[in-house]
RNA sequence: GGCUCGGUAGCUCAGUUGGUAGAGCAGAGGAUUGAAAAUCCUUGUGUCGGCGGUUCGAUUCCGUCCCGAGCCA
């Protein structure tokens, strides 16, 4: 069965759309968020707690350790196995996240390009410059598409050219210039101000829930992947005496709303999906009738 | 009540020896093919506290008033 996307900014109020359409269409749900993958951040991560995941079937979420690196393309080999399974077993899959990568890893796919942590590691040691010399060395094309100024892109230019033993730009095809691929997604909006109010409440309750001893009890070393989520850096410093807590919140606050301005960003140019803007006070039901409504003709449903 | 120092962008402040002003932060916009909750790029017109005066011209000098902080009574 085609499984159905459900993106949007975070905060939104995804997870709970997705649970009532979960239920009404006998589906379950995937995870397509970067950091609900890890196991032991379910509060900072804002995971559906236990009792939502014992309502409907949940995949993905918890299934990494803190220790495990993550990416785009592991995501995908996770991901598509589950895909795959639900469908066989006649369950339609429901796409759930904001991590506007992974979900594009899913539906349009992603090149079949290298990576080599190793490599990436040599490459993490040159300067800037080096590394945009060796850029054009190897793909004069490829240094002319990607932002100079941006290392970690042309980090991965190098790293792709090395290992493919051909430039970057050859290698790698544009997504834009393909077709468009058919797929059934929605992109849950709200009005940024309502958004920003949504992401700002969420903070206090993450504290409620017991962010504080969440942090506390990771392990001291994390995966690069794992300690990018928001908040463990802030809630750590907060922990060694580097802030107070009230400075430590709003941090949390201010990198979640810019974090959710960039995911605007990108949602914003994605086609292929529909858009329902919720409303202030509109129940999860109602939201997941008006998603349902939007694929009247899908064969599966 | 007297004296001193402040009042300039949403915030913290710089500056103009008189020719209507600029940094940091915040915010906004954008990019995005294996770190993506990452990473990177772009973006600053505001009665320069109010009202008068001097001047061709005042945010800048003078007077006065308002507001804040401090000191002295």
């Amino acid at each position: 069965m085609r499984p159905l996307y459900i993106a949007g900014a975070t905060g939104t109020g995804k997870s709970s759309v997705a649970l009532a359409l979960a239920a009404k269409l006998g589906a379950e749900v995937v995870n397509a968020d970067a950091y609900q993958l890890y196991q032991g951040v379910e509060i900072v991560s804002a995971a559906p707690g236990a009792a939502e995941r014992a309502l409907v079937g949940h995949h993905l979420y918890g299934c990494l350790g803190l220790d495990e690196e993550c990416n785009a393309g592991r995501f995908s080999r996770l991901a598509r196995p589950v895909l795959d399974s639900l469908s066989a077993r006649g369950v339609r899959p429901l796409v759930v996240g904001g991590s506007g990568l992974y979900l594009k890893s899913l539906t349009h796919g992603l090149s079949d390009l290298p990576a080599d942590p190793t490599l990436r590691a040599e490459l993490e040691a040159l300067a800037d410059d080096e590394l945009v010399a060796r850029l054009r060395g190897l793909d004069p094309a490829g240094a002319e598409a990607v932002n100079l100024r941006n290392r970690r892109y042309v980090m991965r230019a190098v790293e792709i050219s090395i290992l493919s033993g051909r430039p970057m730009s050859e290698v790698k095809t544009a997504w834009a210039g393909g077709e468009q691929p058919e797929f059934d997604g929605v992109i849950l909006e709200r009005p940024r101000a309502e958004l920003y109010r949504r992401i700002d409440a969420r903070v206090g309750q993450m504290v409620d829930a017991g962010l504080l001893d969440e942090v506390r009890a990771l392990p001291e070393h994390l995966s690069a992947t794992a300690e990018k989520a928001i908040g463990i850096r802030q809630v750590r410093e907060h922990l060694a005496g580097g802030c107070s807590l009230d400075d430590c919140l709003a941090e949390i606050r201010q990198a979640s709303r810019r974090y959710a301005k960039r995911q605007l960003t990108w949602f914003r140019r994605e086609a292929g999906f529909q858009r329902v803007c919720l409303g202030e006070a509109e129940h999860p039901e109602s939201a997941a009738e008006r998603v349902l409504a939007l694929f009247p003709s899908s064969p599966d449903v």
